[in-house]
DNA sequence: AAGTGGTCTAGACCACGTT
DNA sequence: ACGTGGTCTAGACCACTTT
């Protein structure tokens, strides 16, 4: 998996935190602890656990030790954006309504939409729901998630709290991507979102990944002028 | 400006690589050249420029040395989308038209606009022109450049090269923010895009700097069944 | 063939936070 | 006070690439 040593040490434990093995806030080995098992000197170590550091899988604290990261709500916001705190934020009262929920099997074109590469019969919760801002529409939520990752007894708690907000307090992700466009109402979802059905809808979908598994597919569609996407970002990295 | 050795020589590199001392393909000192300039061992020159290369900054080549990364077109493009590339890209024919072109000396509103810190008054460049997929419209841009920083030969290569692909080339930045939208075109617009005036466009409003000076402010306008704009990201970093 | 960067060692001292 | 991580040293061997 890896032709170097510090390589080795730090996909060895990059593995265990992604599988969930050591889950958020578990302590990891020291450093000296891992010199003997690997049988090397502290420096090739400490650049495996410098690396994982930097790449903000875990926090270093002098004294204590090294932890596994939570998945920091405020970083992620800053690609994957929490609905409630963003509300919030700009002081408007944010309300949340539940519209439908169904558990299945996957479907084939569930698995095409989740990006699914196993082949397997995943089970699957399909959802929608409608986020408000001061007590009036501000986007509908249509969303599919992997219940092979998302453990069943979350279900409950999606009827007073949103999915996208429970998922990044609880499921660290890898990867995601983001499909922006824009398009017109059409008659469904302007009376959900109580506008014309010719009115410009910003739709966001976005898959989140965690290693090989899809964790979860979501479309997110906003009446064009109640909500811009803004991300700032520099070259390369 | 930094309170350990490999920061500081990691960041004294990094100030002549944005300032332009440096110019891309520029080779940086050996490793023994830094060592003894800075009077340190090589691990810790190693951990400045191994920093600087992971960054992608600089290029690291065996027996050969490490050098000043050219701004790659492709690595931006995951970023800054350079709209001919992503037409010919996916094999359409892509036609270029500008429309309108103005040299001024900035108003406020044109400062506002670039967001220019400084309160001289720069001169800037106003343009607008048509992108064109397969001879149809694709996309309206209208662009405001900062002429302190793009010289102003380079006006003459907008009559047939679009400006943000003159850019890409041409101009390191360091920092973007992307503002995301959609709108209905609007009478204006929907006649230059050959669209009804309800129909949904996506709006994308790009900012970019070059250390504290704005390089442009630009705004493009797509047919929101014409263009997606897709990214894919990864956690904190 | 020579010289570069990549990696690794076996030590060391220090800052700092927990105890 | 103690033990952790942060940093640094002065070596070493190797792989690779250019000459």
């Amino acid at each position: 998996m890896a032709d170097t040593l510090h390589q080795r040490i730090r996909s060895d434990i990059e593995t265990r935190i992604l599988s969930g093995t050591w889950e958020p806030g578990y302590r990891i080995p020291f450093e000296h602890e891992l010199m003997e098992q690997y049988r090397c000197s502290r420096m090739t170590v400490n650049k495996a656990l410098s690396s994982l550091a930097e790449a903000g899988l875990i926090e270093r604290r002098r004294r204590a030790g090294s932890f596994v990261a939570r998945p920091l709500a405020q970083s992620a916001v800053l690609q994957i954006p929490d609905i409630p705190a963003e509300i919030t934020a700009r002081g408007d009262a944010y309300g949340y309504e539940l519209l439908s929920s169904t558990r299945r099997k996957s479907t084939q074109e569930d698995r095409d939409r989740l990006r699914a590469t196993g082949n397997g019969v995943l089970p699957v919760l399909d959802l929608c729901c409608r986020h408000l801002a001061r007590g009036e529409p501000f986007a509908i939520e249509e969303r599919l998630m992997n219940l092979a990752i998302v453990p069943e007894d979350a279900i409950t708690a999606f009827k007073t709290t949103p999915p996208g907000t429970w998922l990044l307090h609880h499921v660290p992700w890898t990867e995601a991507e983001n499909r922006i466009y824009a398009v017109q109402a059409g008659p469904a979802k302007a009376k959900l979102l109580g506008v014309a059905p010719d009115k410009a809808c910003l739709v966001v979908e976005r898959r989140t990944w965690r290693g090989a598994d899809t964790v979860t597919f979501v479309r997110l569609t906003y009446p064009g002028d109640l909500y811009q996407l803004v991300a700032q970002f520099t070259p390369t990295r």
